[in-house]
DNA sequence: AGTATTTTGTAGCGAACGATCTAAAATCAT
DNA sequence: ATGATTTTAGATCGTTCGCTACAAAATACT
């Protein structure tokens, strides 16, 4: 009962998103949030209860509408080695045509806002954490289809891409070059086709 | 001519770098900054001019003192691999060290503040320009000193280096954990010794 | 119809923001 | 000593911050 809502609750949360991605979590407003999302203040306030709180749904949003599609899209197709390749390879595209130089907010607020803020800090982690397991899946899948050598650690490997993956996104927002950013993946997707050669040989 | 300075400028920009470092350009204010820099106020503003002009004063500091003191240090001992495996070594130290989760300035200041600000950017871009660098300097000496494969390809690998140092440091802000943060770096520091296995033979 | 409940716009709260002003204190040049 | 120049402390500028109080508007339940 009561007075019903009457802004589309799915289109403010994207305003939020919006927001936050292109601004940072500190450096936007509540009367920013609250323009982009087509409501009043009070009605932030009301629905979502402050700036933080938002944040929050925010980034869940953002997870959901934007890394999980991706898995999800890129996983449906069953060729586990060209599922790790795309990825990189759309986040490369992503990066160079991201004008604006929004980057990725998950990446943004794990080096911004999860190191002073524990909760989101785990939040953050926690979807960081299924691209790692994305990887490491479709490792393990191409393995079994002897699409990559069998020498290859799923674990460790999944690290290194979701590190590579970073690093990537980072760079993107100070030097969005082609050369360079691919220049970033190539080894790694290099190591999945190759593999690791051998055992050390030599010392030192 | 005229009344002399009264703090020690050294001391007063570690004191900002310090406060940068923590929490970040936006969320660092003017005061935080006058306080830890033991200065008032009006020093500061006579000193540096403002905020961000103290930023880059700032960022310019922690490279010379952090970021080229190591690569200085590391390329002193003559043995270029065992350089490159330093420098991700002792990243990866310091951030589990790093109890408060700074991270590195350098990194935070790519990822938030310089997409937002040219000319910062640009200074950010060639600081993180050095640190590749030293890697192409440190592959293209091991290649000749018959340490590293001479398929390495100096260029491509230092920006591989570049991102998986960069990924290491995000990661380390959301996760600090030894096994994760190594397992980034290992495939990275295997192509050192092991190179990639000939140019692919397979399709797809 | 009447009451309870929720949402909304407006206005404004106290606090903190970056930056500036003023005047006293300290130094150098003459 | 005097005047020019610079630094310092303290108060304060106008703005913006996250957030809340309040009352009108809109709905559901009885």
């Amino acid at each position: 009962m009561g007075r019903l809502k009457e802004f589309d609750e799915a289109k403010a949360i994207d305003g939020a998103v919006d927001c936050f991605w292109a601004r940072g979590y500190e450096a936007t407003s509540v009367r920013d949030l609250a323009e982009h999302m087509g409501i009043g203040g009070a009605s932030l306030y009301n629905a979502y209860g402050g700036k933080r709180a938002l944040f929050v749904k925010a980034l869940e949003r953002y997870a959901d509408r934007s890394s999980r599609e991706r898995i999800a899209r890129l996983e449906a197709g069953g060729r586990p080695k060209r599922a790790i390749e795309a990825f990189l390879a759309e986040i490369i595209e992503k990066s160079l045509n991201d004008r604006a130089r929004k980057g990725c907010l998950l990446v943004n607020s794990a080096l911004d806002v999860a190191p002073h803020d524990a909760e989101i800090g785990k939040v953050v982690a926690g979807y960081l954490d299924e691209i790692r397991a994305f990887f490491q899946r479709n490792i393990e899948a191409g393995r079994r289809a002897g699409q990559m050598p069998r020498n290859l650690d799923a674990v460790t490997v999944s690290a290194h891409l979701l590190g590579v993956l970073l690093g990537i996104r980072v760079l993107a927002r100070t030097r969005p070059d082609r050369t360079l950013l691919e220049s970033i993946a190539r080894p790694a997707l290099d190591l999945l086709t190759h593999g690791k050669p051998a055992p050390s040989r030599t010392k030192e």
